[in-house]
DNA sequence: TCTGGGGTCCTAGTGCGT
DNA sequence: TCTGACGCACTAGGACCC
């Protein structure tokens, strides 16, 4: 899908069709999640800061991120794609390689591909495009090439010409550092990693990464398309917009993300048995400890307890700007956690408890202050109006909220209305349907 | 400019049992 | 009983992806 949040914010929202549109983090350290290719003019682009990117294109609507209605677009594409095949991949909510040859579909690939697209755009209103090519390599650097809005086919005997001028970055797994790293071996370009030789690759990168980049270079991929991959873990985190320096504050955050994580692996069905600790410090140093229980664990009490003492371990003293909670090892069951509970038992008996006494550590720990709640509303909320019916919130300050009162079938730009923060007549809303409007800006 | 959140995979070091 | 080799599990960190 093309600048896949926000299209589904121009499509929901006709005021900003045709404007550039960015959606991500808006507190003092988020980052761009996804910029429109009308903020993309002006230097905007993903996993920039908000800061920077306010700075580059101030005209811009900065929108929060609405995951429900994504999930929603998301769930109606890779329905389209299971029409195609059986065999898909996703890759996330907006990417997903297809096998075409696990499919029965009769006629040309290519009118297959324009098929799906036209099938997606009037099932949605958004646009998407395909790479389509014998390997998944090719396939994802055809369908970077294809967007906005189209689609690119590499014809068996024309991968080398497409790989060889290209930069090394487009190649999968070549980030900034391992760029670099060939850049001072004087490795520019994919032929020249591809002319490079493996055993110099294998020098340079090490064994499986040298291994691969080099095979992947010469156009040689036939990693399959593997559909319903497995999750190794589940692990929540939180950037905080000041960085903490309460050791009680560190410790209530945890227990909160310990909760978080333990949830999702019950509403997820699982349980797991290493418990990790992620601890960005001021600096931006980042730390992880961990720790692997004995059976596998789903229970809040047990990854609470682990991530407490894990957490604990850690000096923290110069402030921390993110914690994290993990769980990995994951098992499809779980299992009565029997030496967690033996060990809990030791632990208090060495403090002199009785088994079954609430601990020092253990006593529920007091919140501390709230931070500040900027807004109660956020960019790019869906509510809804007694008086007036559904919109979107535009912006909040000093005890007023502004909406444009609009949806997604409207042809134009809706009214704009300013209220108290605290109108009774105004509450929260679920994302108004999209489905088979006319697509915005192409994406 | 100053760096989110949720993941995967790889590597290296270490401890432990055989 | 001691020692080294080996394999495995665990831990921590780094790089990468969307």
């Amino acid at each position: 899908m093309d600048a896949f949040f926000a299209a589904v914010e121009q499509a929901s929202k006709p005021s900003l069709r045709g404007k550039p549109v960015v959606v991500g983090g808006l507190g003092p350290r988020g980052v761009v999640a996804t910029a429109s290719y009308e903020a993309r003019v002006h230097g905007v682009h993903s996993a920039m800061a908000m800061a920077h990117a306010r700075r580059l294109c101030p005209n811009a609507a900065y929108l929060v991120p609405r995951f429900g209605i994504y999930r929603q677009i998301s769930d109606i594409v890779m329905a389209l794609l299971a029409e195609v095949s059986p065999l898909i991949e996703p890759l996330s909510l907006d990417e997903a390689f297809v096998d075409l040859e696990a499919g029965d579909l009769a006629g040309d690939p290519r009118a297959v591909a324009e098929r799906l697209r036209a099938d997606i755009r009037a099932a949605t209103g958004l646009t998407a495009s395909v790479g389509l090519a014998g390997s998944k390599l090719l396939a994802k650097i055809a369908s970077e090439q294809a967007k906005p809005d189209g689609l690119v086919v590499v014809e068996p005997g024309t991968e080398r010409a497409l790989l060889d001028p290209l930069p090394v970055r487009t190649l999968w797994g070549v980030g900034p550092a391992t760029a670099e790293h060939l850049r001072r071996a004087g490795i520019l370009t994919v032929a020249e990693i591809a002319q490079a030789g493996e055993p110099e690759l294998v020098r340079l990168l090490g064994k499986a990464h040298g291994s691969s980049l080099h095979a992947m270079a010469a156009g040689l991929d036939n990693r399959p398309v593997v559909a319903d991959r497995d999750v190794k873990s589940i692990s929540v985190e939180d950037t905080f917009d000041t960085d903490l320096t309460d050791r009680a504050r560190v410790r209530f955050e945890i227990d909160r993300l310990a909760d978080r994580c333990a949830q999702r692996l019950r509403g997820a069905g699982r349980s797991g048995r290493t418990v990790v600790v992620k601890i960005r410090r001021y600096d931006f140093s980042t730390l992880t400890r961990s720790e692997t229980l004995r059976a596998p664990t789903d229970d809040p009490a047990v990854v609470k307890e682990t991530a407490r003492r894990l957490a604990e371990a850690v000096d923290t003293t110069g402030g921390v700007r993110l914690l994290g909670v993990g769980v990995s090892g994951l098992a499809d069951f779980t299992q009565e956690d029997l030496f967690a509970q033996a060990a809990q038992t030791l632990r208090e008996s060495e403090a002199g408890a009785e088994p079954g006494q609430v601990t020092p550590a253990e006593l529920p720990v007091a919140p501390p202050p709230e931070p500040e709640r900027a807004n109660r509303w956020l960019p790019g909320q869906d509510v809804e109006h007694a008086e007036h019916g559904a919109g979107w919130v535009q912006g909040s300050g000093v005890g007023r909220v502004t909406i444009r009162f609009e949806v997604p079938s409207d042809s134009g730009p809706g009214r704009v209305r300013t209220f108290a923060v605290d109108d009774p007549a105004l509450s929260r809303a679920e994302p108004p349907a999209l489905t088979g409007h006319p697509s915005p800006a192409g994406g």
